[in-house]
RNA sequence: GGGCCGUUAGCUCAGUAGGAAGAGCACUGGAUUUUUAAUCCAGGGGUCCGGGGUUCGAAUCCCCGACGGCCCA
């Protein structure tokens, strides 16, 4: 933490023009700005405003002094107009202006629009008012920010330097709002299922721990909400989503953060099938509406969104560069399989998942299902209609990146058991990730639920795909870092 | 976990060969009525990430550590 001794010289500077500022009878931190016109609006309709009077407001981006005169530019959510002062017009208040209000402080103006004798559009200010002042300058006016340690843990300092940095951001809601819509307009209910579990489950990864006092017991931050949602569709809600902050207590990568955004949806009477066509237009008319146009670029590489999108096996894709069936190897062979690519997994089924990750998930770019999981990686996926050892599961990769995990819900609460079971041995072998026995869940599908399709979606990275960002924290407002140990 | 790179003024960055810590922006004082990162004159501001070592002398070379970035696992 830097303490006030470690603050430029500029804030003792400027606390005390605070205090000048109150000698005159000037609130440095009034309460309100009555008749605010978003600058945007007066740009856009600039003709409309001409010579007519207006208010608007925010941040002072900088100035240049004439003396007599004073070019500044503020600046509000979403655009800058440059503002004019005249010393003849404002009179005791120019002097304030000159001497008292600094770049970063809000203020507020009033004036006719008109354009300057170079042609730019500005408010001739007749009037102004401070209405919040800044004691630490703002970043460097030309370059902004560049320190990705800043920006990642001040990331106001970021946003306020950097007018697109609060334009992306406005993207990723404006992502969440779109697919909110597609499923309200698909008659889904959005719900809330909770962060605090007894049991963590639907997922394969390992939890954040958590006590509470009240009930005297430790809980844990969910890794999934899956087991929960689908709770709702046993209680008869026939669609459901949630957009989740799950938390998996892991490493830290460009595609990973250990609180990240899940959406999750459930669709009674659907399977896969339906539910992959389903997800290929919902993420295609997301693109579209975002992008507009199919073909976007990611990190400098095209992406095609035209449907149909490319379907692959899970099982024959991988078998198509190991040159065998992985499943049909024996454990030896399968590890020194793992060895031979440097995979640090040994034991099955995992292995067979990170083989997965390293051979054949990268050069999926255009958006791509894998389809049909084995049943081992898939605890929770329904059987394969016509084999056994498969599932009917798929995945949509884009860029690389796995983007959805959908399957046909896994309703038979017998099956279910086993697989549970199966996991609990897994655990003993020492597998952290597997998971936890759910009595009370198995106990839910016991009272029937319908066949039902479900969806994960990785929000984070969708947008990373759609924001043009490289790293999963170039899209998470606040990612966290390693505390400073200063 | 491993490798590489980085950390110098509030911000963006230079710093040559190991020889007195710099520039631009921001700030202070002054000039300036049409600027667009305004300009001009003058000035203030530093734990060179931290610690240790080598050296007559270290921002610079070596070692350890912290934080960050990128890549790999």
């Amino acid at each position: 933490m830097k303490n006030k001794k470690n603050y430029p010289e500029e804030y003792k500077i400027r606390v005390e023009k605070m205090q000048k500022l109150k000698e005159y009878g000037i609130d440095p931190y009034p309460y309100k700005f009555d008749g605010k016109i978003d600058i945007k609006l007066i740009r856009e309709k600039g003709s409309e405003f001409m010579d007519k009077n207006v208010k608007t407001a925010g941040r002072l981006k900088f100035f240049r002094d004439f003396g007599k005169l004073i070019f500044a530019v503020i600046e509000d959510e979403k655009e800058k107009i440059q503002i004019v002062l005249e010393k003849k017009s404002l009179g005791e208040k120019f002097k304030i202006f000159r001497k008292l209000i600094d770049p970063g402080d809000i203020i507020g103006v009033e004036g006719k629009i008109g354009k300057t004798q170079k042609g730019e559009l500005s408010v001739f200010v007749s009037d102004f008012i401070l209405l919040s002042k800044a004691l630490l300058p703002p970043p460097e006016k030309f370059h902004g920010l560049q320190d990705k340690e800043l920006i990642y843990r001040k990331r106001y300092l970021h946003l306020i330097s950097d007018d697109k940095a609060r334009e992306d951001f406005r993207l990723r809601t404006r992502i969440f709002d779109f697919i909110r819509n597609y499923l309200n307009k698909n008659n889904f209910i959005e719900v809330e299922t909770p962060v605090l579990q007894l049991i963590y489950g639907g997922a394969t990864a390992r939890p954040f721990k958590t006590y509470s006092n009240a009930l005297d017991t430790e809980l844990y931050l969910r890794i999934s909400n899956e087991l929960y949602l689908k709770r709702l569709i046993i209680g008869g809600f026939e669609r459901v989503y949630e957009f989740s902050k799950d938390f998996r207590n892991e490493g830290i990568d460009r595609t990973h953060y250990p609180e990240f955004t899940l959406l999750e949806g459930y669709i009674a009477y659907w399977d896969y099938e339906i539910l992959s066509q389903f997800i290929e237009n919902l993420i295609y008319t997301l693109v579209i509406e975002i992008k507009g146009k199919e073909e976007i670029e990611y990190q400098g590489q095209k992406i095609s969104f035209k449907k149909p999108f490319k379907k692959i096996n899970f099982l024959s894709s991988l078998e198509e560069k190991l040159g065998f069936n992985p499943l049909e190897v024996d454990e030896k062979k399968l590890e020194e399989i793992a060895e031979s690519f440097s995979i640090t997994e040994r034991r099955f089924p995992k292995v067979i998942d990170k083989l997965f990750d390293s051979l054949v998930a990268p050069e999926l770019i255009n958006p791509t299902f894998v389809f049909n999981y084995p049943r081992e990686l898939s605890p929770l996926a329904k059987r394969k209609r016509d084999d056994e050892n498969l599932t009917e599961r798929f995945e949509l990769y884009i860029a690389g990146m796995e983007i959805v995990n959908a399957f046909s819900e896994l309703n038979d609460p017998l099956d279910q058991e086993e697989r549970f079971l199966k996991q609990a041995e897994l655990r003993k072998l020492g597998d952290e990730e597997a998971h936890a026995f759910d009595e009370d869940y198995i106990e839910a599908l016991s009272y029937g639920m319908p066949p039902t399709a479900g969806f994960g979606i990785g929000m984070d990275r969708l947008c990373m795909i759609l924001m043009d960002k490289q790293n999963i924290r170039d899209v998470i407002l606040f990612p966290g870092l390693r505390p400073k140990k200063i």
